[in-house]
DNA sequence: ATGATAGTGATTGTTTTTTATCAATAGAGG
DNA sequence: CCTCTATTGATAAAAAACAATCACTATCAT
């Protein structure tokens, strides 16, 4: 049988934070974050918990280039990513140049999937 | 004074490898196929010629998200990777859709560089 | 309420990639 | 040929991100 899955006051304030997130976080922000909820929160559930939500399909993982994996809500449709080389943050981007992408790749490959990841400075640090 | 630089076999046939090679290899394949013309090379060689050829701008770095940085001449233009889910290889895109990629951005931000990445199978393991 | 056990948190261990160390080697100007 | 010293290679160690451990706590079906 499956494992028992518990509610936990844990969990859910992890779940908080992403949900109201707008893009996707660091563990180390998503536990800074949800430490306002649960002080006594230990960053190896947070990491646990991630896992956890990953297999349940809740929460995916976004990888920037060079930098430490990031979460998300995986409810957000497809999209791709805006970093910021001056605050670090990543926002999401809503429309996607998809239809375009296939005819970039040789004869012969076949294209399932694609990234896009733009940089510079977000509204704020262009201000 | 900048530091004398000296002409070694190491750096010539690491500098051979990434001259010939299509795609961005990894340190691990640099040695692997550098060890060809210098069977004593040693893999903090590679490391420390490339980080050497990073600096004097011949070769720069190419990261997949979630994987080993890879490196490649500098000489080759604007251009974007294919990676290959089935061998693990990076192929080298010739074209890019740049001009229709500044509009996704939200009003405000400031679009300085993008990266796209393609992913799916390669023409042989398409086959 | 209570007992079985999933979950937690502090910590240590692992894994992977990269860098530092240092004695030995080998370019290159004289 | 002979120094001087940049470079090398083997190895240890760092860095980063995450998993494992384990004693303790808290959930929840009964």
């Amino acid at each position: 049988m499956a494992i028992e899955r518990r509610t936990t006051k844990q969990k859910e304030a992890i779940k908080a934070v992403l949900e109201e997130q707008k893009g996707p976080l660091l563990p180390d922000d998503i536990h800074r974050l949800a430490l306002r909820s649960v002080p006594s929160l230990g960053i190896a559930t947070v990491y646990r918990s991630l896992k956890n939500l990953q297999e349940e399909g809740l929460v995916c993982c976004v990888e920037i280039p060079g930098q430490a994996p990031r979460y998300e809500r995986s409810d957000k449709g497809h999209h791709h990513h805006f970093h910021c080389r001056d605050c670090g943050q990543v926002f999401d981007l809503q429309k996607c140049v998809a239809g375009g992408l296939k005819h970039l790749a040789p004869a012969g490959f076949e294209v399932t999937d694609h990234e896009i990841i733009l940089y510079g400075l977000c509204k704020s640090c262009a201000a």
